[in-house]
DNA sequence: TCCCAATTTAACCAATTGGTCAAGAATTCG
DNA sequence: CGAATTCTTGACCAATTGGTTAAATTGGGA
C-alpha cells in the first residue's frame, strides 16, 4: 500500500503539480473529448476518436486518463464551473428588470459561445444525470434556492409577476439553452438568415420573456 | 433477384399484412426500445437489453428488425407523427389568446405524458439529427412556415406582441419540453412537492409566457 | 388432423473497443 | 553530459456486441 492514493480511479500522472506537457495535453484531450462527447454521447465516442482528434495515440490518452470514464467526468466537471457563474451574478438590490435582462443575456451568450458544453450538459441530464445528480441536488439546489428568495422578494414588492420563482428560472434556462441544444432544428427552420438567429432570439426574449416576467 | 424488395434494410417479416403475432411483438419491441433509447441513447443501448425488456431472445428481435438501426428509425418515425399534431390544431380564425393557450397546454401535456418520446427526440436533435434532418427541413419546416404566417397575421392585427413568430414557437417549445427533457434536474430542484410541478408549470406558462406573447 | 409457413432460439462469428504492457523516445535537471 | 523521470506508442488481449444460421417449435388454415 503506497502513500499515493492508487485505489481510486484518478488521473494517471502522479498527483504532484502538473508539468507543462501534462497541462497542455490534458487541455487538448478535454477539448477533443468535449466536442466528441457532445456530438456522439459517452458510449458513442471511442477513445480512438478522441485520440485522433487530439492528435495523440490511444495509449497516450489512457496515460493521462486511466479510464474513458475519467475523461468524461473531467469534461463535465470543468463545464459545471461556468454553469453557476451567471446565476450568482444577480444582484438582489438591483433593478429586477435590469438584473433579469443581464442574466438572460448572459445565458444566451453562453449558448452562443459554448453550444457544445450546453449540449453535453443537456445529454447528461436527459439521460438521468447519472454522474452529476449529486451536483444538481446539492450545489445547484442551494444556489437556486438562494436565487429564488431574491425573486420572491421582488415578487412580494410587486416588481415581478406573481408566479413560482423556480419555474421562472426553468423558463429562462429553457428559452436560452434551446438555441444551443436544438441548434440543428433552429438552423433547419431558419435557413436563409443564420446570422440573424441570435439577434432575433434576443429581441424575442426581451419582448416576450422579460416583459412577461415583469408582469 | 426476388420480387419482394430485399435490397433495402427493411423489416424482416415479408411485406404482406402483419399477422397478430407480428404486430404484438413489434409493439413490444418498439415500446422497450423507446424506453431504452431515450435513457441510454442509440449506442448506449444494446439489442440484448431490448430483448430482455421485451422478454424475447435477441435473435427474435433481429427477426422482426434486421438491424438495430431499423428499430431506432421505427421508434423515431412513430414518435414524429405525434409531434406535428398539436401545431396543426391552431386555428387562424380563433382568438389568439385562446389558441396559443390551447397549444401551450397541449405541448405541456405531451411533455407530461410522453417524456421518453420528448427525450429521445431531444437527444436525436442535440446530436445533429443525423436521421431526422430531412424531416426537420421538409415536413416540419413547411408546417412551421405556415403557422408562422398565422402568428404574423395576429401580429399585424396588433393582437400579439411584435416579435419574430418563429422565435415565439421556439420559446413555446423550449418552455414546454423542458419539463420532459430536464425532468431529472426539475426533480432535483423541486424535491418536496413533485406532484405540484406541472400545475406550477402551467401557472407560470400562463402568467409569464402567454401574457408575454400577448404583449 | 396434417402440412406449410411463421416464429423462436441456441450456438456462433467477426468486428469493435476499452484497457494493458513493455520498450523506446524525449525532457529535465543536477 | 548523463541519468532519472516523464512521455509516447505499437502490439496485444479480453470482453462486448451486432448480426447470422440452421435447426427446432408453434400456429393456423384446409
Amino acid at each position: 500500500m503506497t502513500a499515493t492514493p492508487s485505489n481510486r480511479t484518478d488521473e494517471s500522472p502522479k498527483d504532484a503539480r502538473p508539468t507543462r506537457i501534462q497541462s497542455e495535453n490534458q487541455q487538448k484531450i478535454l477539448a477533443a473529448a468535449l466536442t466528441l462527447f457532445s456530438r456522439y454521447g459517452f458510449r458513442g465516442t471511442t477513445v480512438d476518436q478522441i485520440a485522433a482528434r487530439a492528435d495523440m495515440s490511444k495509449a497516450n490518452i489512457l496515460y493521462y486518463f486511466k479510464r474513458k470514464n475519467d475523461i468524461y467526468v473531467a469534461v463535465l466537471e470543468k463545464l459545471l464551473e461556468n454553469w453557476l457563474e451567471p446565476l450568482s451574478d444577480m444582484n438582489p438590490d438591483g433593478d429586477p428588470e435590469e438584473e433579469l435582462w443581464k442574466y438572460i443575456k448572459a445565458k444566451l451568450k453562453l449558448s452562443a459561445q459554448s453550444p457544445e458544453a450546453s449540449r453535453l450538459f443537456a445529454t447528461e441530464v436527459i439521460q438521468g444525470a447519472p454522474l452529476i445528480k449529486p451536483f444538481l441536488e446539492n450545489e445547484l439546489r442551494d444556489l437556486v434556492q438562494d436565487r429564488c428568495r431574491v425573486l420572491q422578494q421582488w415578487i412580494d414588492q410587486g416588481r415581478l409577476v406573481n408566479a413560482p420563482p423556480l419555474h421562472m428560472l426553468f423558463l429562462i434556462w429553457a428559452a436560452t439553452q434551446h438555441y444551443a441544444d436544438f441548434a440543428t432544428q433552429v438552423d433547419a427552420l431558419t435557413a436563409e438568415t443564420t446570422d440573424q438567429v441570435f439577434p432575433d432570439a434576443e429581441t424575442t426574449l426581451r419582448k416576450v420573456l422579460l416583459s412577461g416576467l415583469l408582469s
